[in-house]
DNA sequence: AACAGAATGTTACATTATAACAACTCTTAA
DNA sequence: TTAAGAGTTGTTATAATGTAACATTCTGTT
Protein backbone atom coordinates (compact mmCIF):
# COMPACT_ATOMS: atom_id res chain seq x y z
CA UNK A 1 0.00 0.00 0.00
CA UNK A 2 1.31 3.60 -1.13
CA UNK A 3 -0.49 5.04 1.75
CA UNK A 4 -3.08 4.85 4.54
CA UNK A 5 -5.23 7.42 4.91
CA UNK A 6 -9.08 7.87 5.80
CA UNK A 7 -10.62 6.87 2.53
CA UNK A 8 -14.43 7.89 3.10
CA UNK A 9 -12.86 10.92 3.53
CA UNK A 10 -11.26 11.29 0.45
CA UNK A 11 -13.97 9.59 -1.46
CA UNK A 12 -16.30 12.42 0.12
CA UNK A 13 -14.10 15.04 -1.12
CA UNK A 14 -13.26 13.96 -4.48
CA UNK A 15 -17.29 13.73 -4.90
CA UNK A 16 -17.83 17.25 -4.17
CA UNK A 17 -15.57 18.27 -5.79
CA UNK A 18 -16.18 16.75 -8.94
CA UNK A 19 -19.83 18.33 -7.75
CA UNK A 20 -18.34 21.46 -7.87
CA UNK A 21 -16.44 21.01 -11.10
CA UNK A 22 -19.56 20.21 -12.74
CA UNK A 23 -21.47 22.76 -11.85
CA UNK A 24 -18.51 25.41 -12.48
CA UNK A 25 -18.45 24.04 -16.28
CA UNK A 26 -22.23 24.10 -16.30
CA UNK A 27 -22.23 20.13 -17.70
CA UNK A 28 -24.67 17.45 -16.04
CA UNK A 29 -23.42 15.16 -13.08
CA UNK A 30 -26.11 13.01 -13.71
CA UNK A 31 -27.09 10.02 -11.21
CA UNK A 32 -25.27 7.66 -13.71
CA UNK A 33 -22.09 9.17 -13.73
CA UNK A 34 -22.15 10.05 -10.20
CA UNK A 35 -22.86 6.26 -9.33
CA UNK A 36 -19.72 5.35 -11.46
CA UNK A 37 -17.41 7.57 -10.07
CA UNK A 38 -18.59 6.65 -6.40
CA UNK A 39 -17.98 3.17 -7.71
CA UNK A 40 -14.36 4.13 -9.00
CA UNK A 41 -13.27 5.87 -6.09
CA UNK A 42 -14.62 3.82 -3.71
CA UNK A 43 -11.86 0.66 -5.09
CA UNK A 44 -8.99 3.18 -4.41
CA UNK A 45 -7.23 1.21 -6.99
CA UNK A 46 -7.30 0.90 -10.64
CA UNK A 47 -11.26 -1.10 -11.70
CA UNK A 48 -11.91 -2.79 -15.24
CA UNK A 49 -14.96 -1.45 -17.18
CA UNK A 50 -16.63 -4.46 -16.62
CA UNK A 51 -15.85 -5.07 -13.20
CA UNK A 52 -17.85 -1.90 -13.06
CA UNK A 53 -20.64 -3.14 -14.70
CA UNK A 54 -20.64 -5.71 -12.63
CA UNK A 55 -21.13 -3.94 -9.65
CA UNK A 56 -24.13 -2.00 -10.69
CA UNK A 57 -25.72 -4.96 -12.23
CA UNK A 58 -25.46 -5.87 -8.38
CA UNK A 59 -26.89 -3.30 -6.69
CA UNK A 60 -29.31 -1.97 -9.49
CA UNK A 61 -31.12 -3.22 -12.47
CA UNK A 62 -28.86 -4.98 -15.25
CA UNK A 63 -27.11 -2.28 -16.94
CA UNK A 64 -24.94 -2.38 -20.51
CA UNK A 65 -21.76 -1.99 -21.14
CA UNK A 66 -22.81 1.17 -23.29
CA UNK A 67 -23.79 2.64 -20.04
CA UNK A 68 -20.62 2.16 -18.26
CA UNK A 69 -18.46 3.65 -21.01
CA UNK A 70 -20.20 6.75 -21.84
CA UNK A 71 -19.93 7.62 -18.01
CA UNK A 72 -16.46 6.51 -18.41
CA UNK A 73 -15.83 8.98 -21.47
CA UNK A 74 -17.02 11.63 -20.00
CA UNK A 75 -15.41 11.35 -16.57
CA UNK A 76 -12.23 10.67 -18.60
CA UNK A 77 -13.20 14.28 -20.67
CA UNK A 78 -13.60 16.15 -17.79
CA UNK A 79 -10.49 14.49 -15.83
CA UNK A 80 -12.64 13.27 -12.79
CA UNK A 81 -10.57 9.86 -13.32
CA UNK A 82 -7.77 8.68 -15.96
CA UNK A 83 -7.77 5.34 -17.78
CA UNK A 84 -4.32 3.41 -16.60
CA UNK A 85 -3.54 2.39 -20.33
CA UNK A 86 -1.29 -0.99 -19.84
CA UNK A 87 -4.02 -2.79 -17.91
CA UNK A 88 -6.99 -1.07 -19.69
CA UNK A 89 -8.52 0.16 -16.05
CA UNK A 90 -9.90 3.04 -14.64
CA UNK A 91 -8.62 5.33 -11.26
CA UNK A 92 -10.21 8.17 -9.66
CA UNK A 93 -8.31 11.59 -10.23
CA UNK A 94 -6.35 12.91 -7.00
CA UNK A 95 -5.75 16.56 -8.83
CA UNK A 96 -9.43 16.79 -10.63
CA UNK A 97 -9.09 20.39 -10.43
CA UNK A 98 -7.15 21.28 -13.47
CA UNK A 99 -5.93 20.43 -16.88
CA UNK A 100 -2.64 17.85 -16.27
CA UNK A 101 -0.47 15.39 -17.52
CA UNK A 102 -0.93 11.95 -16.47
CA UNK A 103 1.85 11.16 -14.40
CA UNK A 104 1.54 7.25 -12.55
CA UNK A 105 3.56 5.24 -10.30
CA UNK A 106 1.92 1.34 -10.81
CA UNK A 107 2.76 -1.40 -8.47
CA UNK A 108 2.85 -4.32 -9.86
CA UNK A 109 2.59 -6.46 -6.60
CA UNK A 110 0.51 -4.81 -4.76
CA UNK A 111 -1.25 -3.45 -7.94
CA UNK A 112 -2.34 -0.14 -6.75
CA UNK A 113 -1.37 2.94 -8.44
CA UNK A 114 -0.05 6.46 -7.06
CA UNK A 115 -0.85 9.46 -9.28
CA UNK A 116 1.88 12.22 -9.05
CA UNK A 117 2.31 15.66 -10.76
CA UNK A 118 6.08 15.77 -10.39
CA UNK A 119 7.14 19.42 -11.94
CA UNK A 120 10.45 17.81 -12.55
CA UNK A 121 8.81 15.33 -14.39
CA UNK A 122 6.26 17.64 -16.08
CA UNK A 123 8.95 20.09 -17.03
CA UNK A 124 10.80 17.24 -18.84
CA UNK A 125 8.28 16.23 -20.93
CA UNK A 126 8.07 19.63 -22.35
CA UNK A 127 11.54 19.99 -23.06
CA UNK A 128 11.41 17.22 -25.08
CA UNK A 129 8.42 18.22 -26.71
CA UNK A 130 9.95 21.21 -27.95
CA UNK A 131 13.16 20.37 -28.53
CA UNK A 132 11.60 17.96 -31.34
CA UNK A 133 9.33 21.03 -32.84
CA UNK A 134 5.79 18.60 -31.43
CA UNK A 135 3.33 19.97 -30.26
CA UNK A 136 2.19 18.00 -26.89
CA UNK A 137 -1.68 18.29 -26.80
CA UNK A 138 -1.09 15.30 -23.76
CA UNK A 139 1.28 13.24 -21.96
CA UNK A 140 0.90 9.72 -20.08
CA UNK A 141 3.20 8.40 -18.30
CA UNK A 142 3.46 4.99 -16.50
CA UNK A 143 5.92 3.76 -14.24
CA UNK A 144 6.11 0.28 -13.35
CA UNK A 145 7.75 -1.21 -10.73
CA UNK A 146 7.88 -2.52 -6.70
CA UNK A 147 6.32 0.16 -4.38
CA UNK A 148 7.74 1.26 -1.62
CA UNK A 149 5.88 -0.87 0.95
CA UNK A 150 5.81 -3.86 -1.22
CA UNK A 151 9.92 -3.48 -1.70
CA UNK A 152 10.09 -3.54 2.10
CA UNK B 1 5.85 12.26 -41.23
CA UNK B 2 8.45 13.12 -38.83
CA UNK B 3 11.62 12.81 -41.09
CA UNK B 4 12.31 11.17 -44.36
CA UNK B 5 15.04 8.64 -44.69
CA UNK B 6 15.76 5.20 -46.29
CA UNK B 7 13.16 3.48 -45.39
CA UNK B 8 14.75 0.35 -46.45
CA UNK B 9 17.75 0.86 -45.51
CA UNK B 10 16.57 1.45 -41.68
CA UNK B 11 14.27 -2.15 -41.81
CA UNK B 12 17.72 -4.20 -43.28
CA UNK B 13 19.80 -2.57 -40.52
CA UNK B 14 16.74 -3.86 -37.80
CA UNK B 15 16.32 -6.99 -38.92
CA UNK B 16 20.10 -7.41 -38.68
CA UNK B 17 20.53 -6.42 -35.63
CA UNK B 18 17.29 -8.65 -34.72
CA UNK B 19 19.19 -11.27 -35.83
CA UNK B 20 22.50 -10.43 -33.90
CA UNK B 21 20.46 -9.80 -31.05
CA UNK B 22 19.08 -13.21 -31.03
CA UNK B 23 22.19 -15.59 -31.26
CA UNK B 24 23.72 -13.10 -28.49
CA UNK B 25 20.96 -14.23 -26.37
CA UNK B 26 20.36 -17.87 -27.73
CA UNK B 27 17.14 -17.44 -28.16
CA UNK B 28 15.58 -18.59 -32.07
CA UNK B 29 14.30 -15.84 -34.37
CA UNK B 30 12.23 -18.48 -36.12
CA UNK B 31 10.58 -17.82 -39.71
CA UNK B 32 7.04 -16.45 -38.34
CA UNK B 33 9.13 -14.38 -35.38
CA UNK B 34 10.97 -12.70 -38.39
CA UNK B 35 8.27 -12.43 -40.53
CA UNK B 36 6.08 -10.75 -38.27
CA UNK B 37 8.99 -8.59 -37.30
CA UNK B 38 9.87 -7.86 -41.20
CA UNK B 39 5.71 -6.94 -41.31
CA UNK B 40 6.20 -4.01 -38.40
CA UNK B 41 9.09 -2.56 -39.82
CA UNK B 42 8.24 -2.03 -42.93
CA UNK B 43 5.01 -0.26 -41.94
CA UNK B 44 6.81 2.23 -40.30
CA UNK B 45 4.19 2.69 -38.13
CA UNK B 46 1.94 1.47 -35.28
CA UNK B 47 0.27 -1.37 -37.20
CA UNK B 48 -2.58 -3.43 -34.93
CA UNK B 49 -2.10 -7.30 -34.38
CA UNK B 50 -5.45 -8.02 -36.47
CA UNK B 51 -3.65 -6.05 -39.33
CA UNK B 52 -0.89 -8.15 -39.04
CA UNK B 53 -2.94 -11.45 -39.14
CA UNK B 54 -4.29 -10.28 -42.01
CA UNK B 55 -1.04 -9.00 -43.88
CA UNK B 56 0.24 -12.86 -43.17
CA UNK B 57 -3.45 -14.45 -44.43
CA UNK B 58 -2.72 -12.68 -47.58
CA UNK B 59 0.75 -13.84 -47.92
CA UNK B 60 0.73 -17.42 -46.75
CA UNK B 61 -2.06 -19.67 -45.84
CA UNK B 62 -4.42 -18.63 -43.10
CA UNK B 63 -3.04 -18.10 -39.80
CA UNK B 64 -4.73 -17.66 -36.44
CA UNK B 65 -4.62 -14.73 -34.05
CA UNK B 66 -2.36 -17.04 -31.45
CA UNK B 67 0.44 -17.36 -34.11
CA UNK B 68 0.52 -13.60 -34.16
CA UNK B 69 0.81 -12.95 -30.10
CA UNK B 70 3.08 -15.42 -29.52
CA UNK B 71 5.37 -13.58 -32.01
CA UNK B 72 4.13 -10.05 -30.31
CA UNK B 73 4.98 -11.58 -27.32
CA UNK B 74 8.29 -12.76 -27.90
CA UNK B 75 9.39 -10.01 -29.76
CA UNK B 76 8.25 -7.42 -27.02
CA UNK B 77 10.09 -8.87 -23.96
CA UNK B 78 13.23 -8.97 -26.50
CA UNK B 79 12.96 -4.94 -27.00
CA UNK B 80 12.49 -5.67 -30.69
CA UNK B 81 9.08 -3.96 -30.65
CA UNK B 82 7.01 -1.26 -28.55
CA UNK B 83 3.30 -1.26 -27.95
CA UNK B 84 2.11 1.80 -28.02
CA UNK B 85 -0.90 1.48 -25.44
CA UNK B 86 -3.28 4.03 -25.89
CA UNK B 87 -4.31 2.68 -29.58
CA UNK B 88 -3.11 -0.98 -28.98
CA UNK B 89 -0.71 -1.04 -31.75
CA UNK B 90 3.12 -2.30 -32.28
CA UNK B 91 6.15 -0.51 -33.76
CA UNK B 92 9.56 -1.67 -34.34
CA UNK B 93 12.02 -0.52 -31.93
CA UNK B 94 14.40 1.85 -33.01
CA UNK B 95 17.09 1.10 -30.79
CA UNK B 96 17.09 -2.75 -30.00
CA UNK B 97 20.26 -3.03 -28.67
CA UNK B 98 19.68 -2.10 -24.48
CA UNK B 99 17.13 -2.29 -21.85
CA UNK B 100 15.47 1.05 -22.02
CA UNK B 101 12.41 2.97 -21.24
CA UNK B 102 9.75 3.22 -23.68
CA UNK B 103 9.32 6.89 -24.76
CA UNK B 104 6.75 7.76 -27.45
CA UNK B 105 5.96 11.25 -29.82
CA UNK B 106 2.52 10.35 -31.24
CA UNK B 107 1.09 12.79 -34.06
CA UNK B 108 -2.59 12.62 -33.68
CA UNK B 109 -2.71 14.28 -37.03
CA UNK B 110 -0.49 11.32 -39.13
CA UNK B 111 -0.59 8.73 -36.45
CA UNK B 112 2.90 8.57 -36.63
CA UNK B 113 5.06 7.62 -33.91
CA UNK B 114 8.90 8.59 -32.94
CA UNK B 115 10.74 7.10 -30.32
CA UNK B 116 13.20 8.81 -27.98
CA UNK B 117 15.42 8.42 -25.78
CA UNK B 118 15.75 11.40 -24.08
CA UNK B 119 18.19 11.20 -21.29
CA UNK B 120 16.66 14.05 -19.34
CA UNK B 121 13.48 12.96 -19.56
CA UNK B 122 15.25 9.25 -18.31
CA UNK B 123 16.80 10.80 -15.60
CA UNK B 124 13.19 13.09 -14.62
CA UNK B 125 11.78 8.90 -14.22
CA UNK B 126 14.70 8.00 -11.97
CA UNK B 127 14.45 10.45 -9.87
CA UNK B 128 10.64 10.88 -9.22
CA UNK B 129 10.38 6.87 -8.67
CA UNK B 130 13.30 7.80 -6.24
CA UNK B 131 12.01 10.38 -4.55
CA UNK B 132 8.66 8.07 -3.74
CA UNK B 133 11.11 5.27 -2.30
CA UNK B 134 9.63 3.25 -5.42
CA UNK B 135 11.84 1.01 -7.44
CA UNK B 136 11.31 1.13 -11.13
CA UNK B 137 11.17 -1.63 -13.71
CA UNK B 138 9.79 -0.42 -16.49
CA UNK B 139 8.69 3.13 -18.18
CA UNK B 140 6.00 4.06 -20.63
CA UNK B 141 5.48 7.57 -21.94
CA UNK B 142 3.48 8.45 -24.34
CA UNK B 143 3.77 12.34 -25.56
CA UNK B 144 0.29 12.84 -28.02
CA UNK B 145 -0.15 16.11 -29.75
CA UNK B 146 1.09 17.30 -33.59
CA UNK B 147 4.65 16.83 -34.98
CA UNK B 148 6.03 19.48 -36.73
CA UNK B 149 5.25 18.58 -40.47
CA UNK B 150 1.57 18.58 -39.44
CA UNK B 151 1.54 21.83 -37.67
CA UNK B 152 3.53 23.63 -39.91
C1' DA C 1 -47.26 22.39 -24.13
C1' DA C 2 -43.73 21.98 -27.80
C1' DC C 3 -39.33 21.84 -29.15
C1' DA C 4 -34.21 20.89 -29.21
C1' DG C 5 -30.46 18.87 -27.31
C1' DA C 6 -28.56 15.85 -24.07
C1' DA C 7 -28.60 11.58 -21.79
C1' DT C 8 -29.94 6.86 -21.39
C1' DG C 9 -31.85 2.20 -22.99
C1' DT C 10 -31.24 -1.57 -26.08
C1' DT C 11 -29.65 -4.65 -29.58
C1' DA C 12 -26.18 -6.16 -32.00
C1' DC C 13 -21.64 -6.47 -33.19
C1' DA C 14 -16.57 -5.21 -33.69
C1' DT C 15 -12.07 -5.44 -31.81
C1' DT C 16 -8.48 -7.21 -28.94
C1' DA C 17 -6.57 -11.05 -26.58
C1' DT C 18 -5.96 -15.66 -24.29
C1' DA C 19 -6.81 -20.63 -22.53
C1' DA C 20 -6.20 -25.23 -23.49
C1' DC C 21 -4.58 -28.96 -25.71
C1' DA C 22 -2.58 -31.32 -29.83
C1' DA C 23 1.20 -31.72 -33.01
C1' DC C 24 5.57 -30.85 -34.58
C1' DT C 25 10.75 -29.64 -34.28
C1' DC C 26 15.13 -29.24 -32.41
C1' DT C 27 18.64 -30.36 -29.24
C1' DT C 28 20.81 -33.30 -26.13
C1' DA C 29 22.00 -37.30 -23.74
C1' DA C 30 21.56 -42.27 -23.04
C1' DT D 1 19.44 -43.67 -32.95
C1' DT D 2 16.28 -42.97 -30.51
C1' DA D 3 13.94 -41.37 -26.55
C1' DA D 4 13.21 -37.50 -23.65
C1' DG D 5 12.27 -32.75 -22.92
C1' DA D 6 11.81 -28.11 -23.92
C1' DG D 7 10.35 -24.92 -27.03
C1' DT D 8 7.52 -23.68 -30.85
C1' DT D 9 3.52 -23.82 -33.74
C1' DG D 10 -1.36 -25.43 -35.05
C1' DT D 11 -6.14 -25.35 -33.86
C1' DT D 12 -10.47 -24.64 -31.62
C1' DA D 13 -12.93 -22.14 -28.82
C1' DT D 14 -13.92 -18.38 -26.02
C1' DA D 15 -12.87 -14.38 -22.97
C1' DA D 16 -12.27 -9.50 -22.44
C1' DT D 17 -12.70 -4.91 -24.13
C1' DG D 18 -15.15 -1.51 -26.63
C1' DT D 19 -18.52 0.74 -30.10
C1' DA D 20 -22.31 1.64 -33.82
C1' DA D 21 -26.83 2.64 -34.49
C1' DC D 22 -31.19 3.73 -33.40
C1' DA D 23 -35.14 4.12 -30.03
C1' DT D 24 -36.64 6.35 -25.94
C1' DT D 25 -36.65 9.38 -22.15
C1' DC D 26 -35.32 13.37 -19.70
C1' DT D 27 -34.21 18.49 -19.06
C1' DG D 28 -34.31 23.02 -19.74
C1' DT D 29 -36.10 26.71 -22.67
C1' DT D 30 -39.52 29.09 -25.52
Amino acid sequence: MFKKHSHSNCMDTAMKRAETLCNQRNIRFTPIRKKILALILEQHMPIKAYDILAKLSDADHIEKPPTVYRALEFLLENQLIHKIDSSNSYIGCEFAHEQHESQFLVCDSCNEVMELQEPLLSSALTETSQSKGFVARQSHVEIHGVCADCAS
